[in-house]
DNA sequence: ACGTATTGTAAGTAGGCACTTACGTAACGT
DNA sequence: ACGTTACGTAAGTGCCTACTTACAATACGT
């Protein structure tokens, strides 16, 4: 038995690399060519760790959601309190609108959509996403007393639908960054707070 | 001087056709064959009534553009007042939400802004859209009288993204019809009511 | 009627893409 | 040391797609 295989390992060390070309490019001109030469590897490898390019492409789909709600969670544990937590997110949120990583790749999918894979990655990760804030904004709200079980899960998902925007603003220049900041937040807090 | 050109004339005929293979389709499932058949001709002739599918698809963007701004004039003109104007908008877009057109093809051309002349037509067309969307929620807040300009400014941009979020709970499933009209006009009315 | 310019038909072309194949090279267990 | 198996390289394959070209048919002004 010669030479044990590392196939694992090698998938989680190009994945970094292959979910930032996916970000940047796009599923479209995000080439397999292209993905190998930024891995630094023929794409015949590629080929050996995913069975094809849509599995790659839900790799990093994958990878980037894991590691936003990473960034989620260390970003709630310094927080001091629940009022405090989701207020934390949305300064989060709206520091890294500039950056784009899942959002981009989750544009780029929705064209994807013919797809049934890609379909239910998006509405899973949709999913899980908008749970997640329905869980810290309930918190939050608690505290204030009057909310129903429905409006928060309508403001999660209204918050939600203005970090998607927000991306169409960047995408297109629409407005500079200040500007995108000001009205995110402006937004963002009368949407957290409720009516 | 033998048969005089009808080319415009030609080009108003196919345009509909057109759109609606783009949004149904996107932009990159929308093959050139796939136009020319829909319009019953040879790719071909496309090519003589437009330079390359790039204009084919800003000729048929504009045209979805400008049919939805008319839906939304004759729908103003039926209001009695600028009150009710803002409402009817609301109810109708709160309609039309199943029946991708405009929006559809937007979403296609967002992965297509690498592109200087899609991204160009896009951010024409939202500031458009914004502009327009301004001027009524202006004379519907004037009424009530406590708001500012960049208030309207920004309830209508988190307006359009609202529109543009249902588009993606629409093409992923995120929600029945049902639900996904009442979302909407829940929180569309509160963004139009200010806070 | 006739020549000219436009419209229609059908085949083709070149490039890009996801995905393969063939083969040489290197590392591990025995 | 050696055989087996994974890893690396490089060239290729077939398909799809935007766009062309060559040529026939047709309708208009004179």
């Amino acid at each position: 038995m010669p030479r044990p295989q590392k196939t694992e390992e090698r998938r989680r060390e190009l994945l970094p690399v292959l979910a930032a070309a996916f970000s940047e490019l796009g599923y479209r001109r995000a080439t397999t060519a292209e993905l190998a030469e930024r891995c630094q590897v023929q794409e015949n490898i590629l080929y050996r760790l995913w069975p094809d390019k849509k599995a790659i492409f839900l790799a990093a789909l994958d990878y980037l959601f894991l590691r936003r709600m990473d960034k989620w969670k260390t970003e709630i544990e310094k927080a001091a309190s629940h009022e405090s937590s989701v207020i934390r997110l949305v300064e989060l949120t709206s520091n890294d609108l500039g950056e784009h990583g899942l959002y981009r790749v989750i544009f780029t999918a929705l064209n994807e959509t013919e797809d049934v894979d890609v379909k239910n990655a998006l509405q899973r990760l949709y999913r899980r996403y908008h749970e997640r804030l329905v869980l810290e904004l309930g918190k939050y709200r608690e505290l204030s007393g009057m909310s129903t079980a429905t409006e928060c899960a309508d403001s999660a998902w209204a918050l939600i639908g203005l970090v998607s925007f927000m991306n169409i603003v960047l995408d297109l220049d629409l407005m500079d960054g200040k500007e995108r900041k000001r009205l995110f937040s402006a937004m963002a807090f009368k949407l957290i707070d409720g009516s």
